[in-house]
DNA sequence: GTCAAATATGCATATATGCGCATATATTGT
DNA sequence: ACAATATATGCGCATATATGCATATTTGAC
């Protein structure tokens, strides 16, 4: 059995205080993406910019903790934020993102049967 | 502009309820992943079946910690057990999991300049 | 059975984080 | 300036979890 994987050449030969620099990102990132608000927002956005009050509306928790997830999501770099008079539009800032989390939600939901 | 994405098929006309059943699913697959300490794990293993004390030795993490977050990469199905003696090896059990994490760590290591 | 090695686990602690609540801030209209 | 609306944020609490330490458990050698 081979179950070795190649590295990519992106990280390959990096030091390792690089690396743990790189683990450390890489940790915030998944860390962004392990709560079901967040990806719940996520689900709302991705079908097309929506405001602050359009996500409350469609996720259903508080316009508090909603803003603080945006906010998140936004810092991770995988929102786009944009201001227009006293409302806030957030996009998808990242393909790359939404197209992995709905591969895994791909993978798990067949895997619920 | 146009930042909608597409929903794959896999997680189209689901209910509400197994949405969410799906979104604890998914945050609870990247928590996993959101931490430094597995994501070195996973580089250890990755390059092949490891056991726990090689695993200890490449992380310099203790041996309990080490105990755990394999456990728990375990649980989630990312790695698999072999038992031999009283000797434990790890092993890769989902490349997808892995290729994953290497294209967020390639991704993260670039933009690092 | 006893001992040693490898791994797993119980417990206490420190830290992080999500949430509710109240409130601050910013912007528009009157 | 004032009121109203939209969004952001400070604070306290409850909960989760990573870690260190000690110890339990499992298995093989003698």
């Amino acid at each position: 059995m081979n179950n070795k994987v190649r590295v990519k050449k992106a990280t390959k030969n990096l030091s390792p205080k690089v690396m743990e620099q790189v683990f450390s990102r890489v940790a915030e990132y998944f860390s962004v993406l392990s709560e079901p608000s967040r990806l719940r927002i996520m689900y709302a956005v991705c079908s097309g910019e929506k405001s602050v009050s359009e996500v409350v509306e469609l996720c259903g928790s508080s316009q508090a903790n909603v803003s603080r997830h945006l906010n998140a999501l936004h810092k991770a770099g995988i929102l786009l934020r944009r201001k227009e008079g006293t409302t806030v539009f957030y996009s998808i800032a990242d393909n790359a993102t939404v197209e992995m989390c709905q591969t895994v939600c791909a993978k798990i939901a067949e895997s619920l049967h």
